[in-house]
DNA sequence: ATAGACTCCGTATCGCAGTACGTAGTCAAC
DNA sequence: GTTGACTACGTACTGCGATACGGAGTCTAT
């Protein structure tokens, strides 16, 4: 048996905070083993493959609750699901590039402007913010910071 | 003069909710118009321009602290500090753009590898969740959901 | 002159993924 | 057997940009 471990060694081998085993435990992603003889818990190798599987699935663009929903269903169909769930997540990934590639062309458009000092407006992209419709707003509905907006 | 109009007109005519203005106001990106008779406060129509301005800024990925910026610095070198602030912008967000170039490929082969059905484990993308550093971790500081995450 | 719409202002709440803090208890080493 | 590090747990706070709520006041049209 394996069961040695404290949520200090968890979160050491995890390369997370203490506070992050806790707060997985919170949100039901992360089981609470029993507290043994003496009022502390006990953890085995698994936990830590369990917190790295989520932190690895964050840096795809996973949400907690996304997570949650791959590790809950294990077994017979998961791979179908799982599978379905990078498709659309894909998808939400290169809708975002899009957006952010228009909002490049502007940002690039108005810069050049700026260079050439163009005419004799005061500041061409402070003209472009007051009056003109700078860009098409964005169409992706659900963000994603990726990792550590911290 | 042009100060006939209340904060509901304001709001309507710059799309956005009066709370929205209030709270520009309580974060000082706003004006507050003292209040005539009464107690009713008026605006004019630069305040609609403001709103707008600050709208079309956070389309380019600035946040309100940094729309604040833009609208201090107005007047003799604005137009070198708001191309600079500009340039920094557009740093982040190619940068951001290669970070989910990354997830996107990395997605791509993971559901490539599915497809596939390589081998007979049971899912490869749960099996590299499991067990691979399926990515370079993102170095992206400064991160800007553009707009409406609500 | 009164109903209904709008405004004022303070405070609370949302979504996300944690981080921080404080009190009390427990364990390991010396 | 005591010091120091670690743990358990609950609660509060962070960032960001709003949105929601509630009670009181005010304006406008009929």
């Amino acid at each position: 048996m394996d069961a040695k471990l404290t949520i200090g060694k968890v979160a050491a081998a995890a390369e997370v905070n203490v506070e992050t085993i806790r707060f997985y435990q919170r949100r039901g992603i992360l089981a609470e083993p029993p507290k043994k003889l003496g009022g502390l818990r006990y953890y085995d190798e698994a936990a830590i493959e369990r917190v790295r599987f989520i932190k690895r699935a964050q840096t795809l663009g996973f949400s907690l609750e996304e997570v949650s929903a791959l590790l809950a269903f294990q077994k017979s169909d998961a791979c179908a699901k799982t599978h379905e769930a990078a498709e659309k997540k894909l998808q939400i990934v290169e809708d975002r590039i899009r957006d952010l590639e228009r909002i490049r062309t502007t940002l690039k458009e108005l810069i050049g402007q700026c260079r050439e000092g163009t005419a004799d407006v005061s500041c061409p992209i402070i003209e472009s913010l007051l009056h003109k419709d700078v860009l098409i707003s964005s169409k992706t509905q659900q963000i994603f910071p990726v990792i550590d907006p911290h």
